[in-house]
DNA sequence: CGAAATCTTGATGCTCATCAAAAGTGGTGG
DNA sequence: CCACCACTTTTGATGAGCATCAAGATTTCG
């Protein structure tokens, strides 16, 4: 029953024993959500925030013209609804891909984690760092980047993200979407993710079986996706001592 | 010599004597950029972060084609290469657009901040999700709106957050970004950025005059822009006792 | 096994990019 | 103070990329 938290958290720095168990103690209920289920529909109040246990979730907004836009995936280890630390009402809906198991956390349990554990805290910080620089990659993406190029980071950014928690993965991988969710997270039309993944499969880059992906060329394909590694040049060193 | 950082919190929430006066101690120095000048380049160390004291900034990347992505303008109180708190080197290029003042502050310093001021630190990650939640917006905007819903969005963003720093302001304002700016900020050419301004101009939501805009019709304006106000709804409650 | 969802491909059209050129603006140095 | 130059704005003409519409093929799921 160790919470995901101490996982994430524990993948960047070492936590002592005091940290790994208020993080323990921070998510210890679990609701289960079956394929399909909505957690969060835009402009609920938010009453708790969530940490992933298990399954793939996603969040979108619905636009006045009723196009949709995917924000992020979320994984195991992913918080849900950090907006909750500031807004009343969800910006966003949040909706499970698969099983789940999500914890629920308190916000004022995160205000005794600030003063009990001010690395954690700062951790924190850092962390929603590490996500911003990940939307405004994104964002460059969606606003500079061709179709081809932006079907092929959605690709990439999926594996690498699957393949942080399960060390299995590597070319080969299932992203468990529809055409149709893809283009919603790329801004384009399932109908285009199509042609755009037809045409990466003959130019060699890709190759696809039923829902299953495989990379063939992975330096070419994260040259048309404009990629971007940033898991090098990581540093924490400045955080202060753990309690 | 008050920062403007003890200025942007209190905004938010009453701060203790003792708060403000770490907060101050936090950004002593201050540095002068002339216009145009780079503060920061894309893969540069990142040595200290800044935060913005006068005038104003904003921040872009460089596509391997050459095409450039603005990522955020930059406003009195607003943190600078808070990505420092990660990685090594800068994702992104900061330019000044006006004459401007930054004060420098130490990685080590916001540590000891989180130590000893929880409440402080909790409040960063709060302000971190604001902007998180202004992203996605943005996402949403490049992703699924016509390039007329981007400039509007774009006039709108920029009339907020100058207004936010300067009351006077209200429908009348002077971005003072060139067309192509614009362009590199809403993922348009310049060429149609001029044409989208001058429809919006032509239905009556907006004015110009040299430099300066007019928002004439702001109803109208938010609704082609999908503009969603997130200032109503802020919730801080949770926050713990400060120090 | 049957119905609904998803995938695939073709045909057509709109939005926005590109190319080009003229007019306006501001800054600089003689 | 004016002339000049670089930059910006504006508008037109043309074209590319992606959306839309449509229909058949395949997969998924109850």
């Amino acid at each position: 029953m160790a919470s995901c938290l101490a996982e994430r958290l524990g993948e960047l720095i070492d936590l002592s024993a005091n940290e790994r168990a208020s993080l323990d103690r921070l998510a210890q209920r679990e609701r289960l959500l079956r394929r399909g289920a909505v957690l969060l529909r835009e402009r609920d109040p938010l009453g708790e925030l969530f940490v992933v246990q298990r399954g793939t979730l996603m969040s979108y907004v619905i636009l006045p013209d009723g196009s949709r836009q995917i924000l992020r995936f979320l994984f195991r280890g992913d918080a849900i609804a950090m907006a909750g630390l500031v807004y009343r009402s969800s910006p966003e809906t949040v909706i499970a891909l698969t099983e789940c198991a999500v914890a629920p956390l308190e916000r004022a349990a995160v205000a005794a984690l600030a003063v009990e554990h001010p690395r954690l805290s700062a951790l924190l910080i850092a962390i929603d760092q590490m996500e911003r620089v990940a939307l405004t990659d994104r964002l460059a993406g969606l606003g500079r980047t061709s179709a081809k190029a932006r079907v092929a980071a959605l690709l990439i950014e999926l594996r690498n993200r699957m393949r942080s928690i399960d060390r299995q993965i590597d070319g080969t991988f299932s992203p468990g979407l529809t055409q149709e969710e893809m283009g919603d997270a790329t801004g384009l039309t399932a109908v285009h993710v199509n042609r755009m993944l037809r045409q990466l499969q003959d130019e060699g880059l890709i190759a696809r079986d039923g829902g299953r992906f495989t990379l063939l060329d992975q330096p070419a394909l994260a040259r048309t996706a404009y990629h971007i590694d940033r898991t090098a040049g990581l540093d924490l060193s400045w955080l202060p001592a753990p309690r």
